[in-house]
DNA sequence: GTTTTGTAGATTGTATACAATATTCATTTA
DNA sequence: TAAATGAATATTGTATACAATCTACAAAAC
């Protein structure tokens, strides 16, 4: 029995829930602002369990609150995206070299079979949490929960914008093969290489992504 | 005229900073059991705000709500402390890297007289502020905003168990000479004895600190 | 015409009241 | 005696109601 479907989940938490995934797929974009009575109604409740929603949002970095302001899906900017990425780096090339020598083989296996739903054609709308697992899973075995969770907040922050430039499939493709080159050297053991493609491929997702977003903004300015 | 001054403050975020302070000082210690009703009762709010406070805190690491059963503040094991060690290390060190070579005269100043008040004789129950007020300035040059706010909570929630050991003035003293000889090889540019010392530094505190706790544990467990 | 002021409406912040869940402890049962 | 049951109590979760603050726009002053 799976004791987190039995335990009642309170409103908040399952509200928390709805709109993280709405503002991780794009449907709430940044800078959207939220109206706490008209949202409360649409979702059947009342205003309390949905600010402590918003707190929640707040605090994992996806929602700005300014008092008796209200709350806005946050905005990041180029400079705060990549400062995350340099922390990804830090911090996952460190996790990747304690972790390296304790991958499994049911580690590899999973490896394998995440990358091959990640290619699946219908895998576009999951490429975040797909992208996520594949580092999660490398990363695991570095016995370094605080880290990992500060990470899976710093890849949830990324992947909203990620998700913008991602659906141009060439990008996508990229770091397909990045993630099956990594792979083959982790199985390896090649402790050396297997972090220097993980920083590449960090450094390239943040190039191509900041790039997009540049072109983006200057496309905007000249409006 | 300063704006935060002026700025009418939710009873939420004063309840949060009352809340911080008391669990900072040691005036809640870890484990302490968190009661909305009385609490409330006793700053003369209601429960709302209170809990508005309390997801504030738990988002800061510094209380553990369960549902239905209420909120605690958050105890760290020693092996998170020793994680949350290893993390300042890393990140730390990055940015002291980057910071120094913008580490300005007036930079230096303001450390020279940080150190000068740690000294004073009736610092100690300043002694976290103080402490992470020194390597904050020492870091901010780096412009790392999100790192360096990371960075804070580390050490907030670091130092909850620091003050414990740090009352003893063995380690205050030697940590007071740390940030003296730091500071003279940052004055002096040396960048590679500067991290050199800061690691040592950081390492240090961590050895001290966890030796202080294993101690506590076991005496605790021969009760 | 521009700026200032003031008021009405919109929106958030908080108190109160009630509902849902958990805990305690006396009672029962094996 | 020890475990199981269940009602009484304590505690948290949420809806409703009201207070405080902000925003937008119209009127007044310069």
């Amino acid at each position: 029995m799976d004791a987190q479907v039995l335990s009642k989940r309170t409103m908040a938490e399952q509200v928390a829930d709805l709109l993280r995934q709405r503002i991780l797929s794009g449907a709430l974009p940044a800078g959207t602002p939220i109206r706490q009575e008209p949202l409360a109604a649409e979702l059947g409740i009342s205003r309390i369990p949905l600010r402590e929603a918003l707190k929640q949002l707040e605090a994992e970095g996806f929602v700005t609150i300014a008092s008796h302001k209200g709350a806005t899906v946050a905005p990041l900017s180029v400079a705060e995206i990549e400062e995350l990425f340099q922390l990804r780096l830090r911090l996952e090339t460190w996790m990747l070299g304690l972790a390296l020598p304790r991958l499994a083989e049911a580690d590899f296996a999973a490896l394998d079979q995440l990358i091959a739903e990640q290619r699946a054609p219908d895998s576009l709308p999951r490429w975040g949490e797909l992208n996520w697992r594949f580092h999660e899973v490398m990363y695991r075995p570095a016995d370094r929960p605080l880290t990992l969770k500060m990470l899976k907040r710093i890849h949830d922050n990324i992947d909203r914008y990620l998700r913008l430039e991602i659906s141009l499939s060439a990008g996508r493709n990229r770091a397909y093969r990045e993630h099956e080159d990594l792979l083959a050297h982790c199985r390896k053991g090649d402790v050396a290489v297997a972090l220097d493609l993980l920083e590449r491929h960090i450094q390239q997702t943040a190039n191509s992504l900041i790039d997009h977003l540049r072109a983006r903004e200057t496309a905007v300015a000249a409006d």
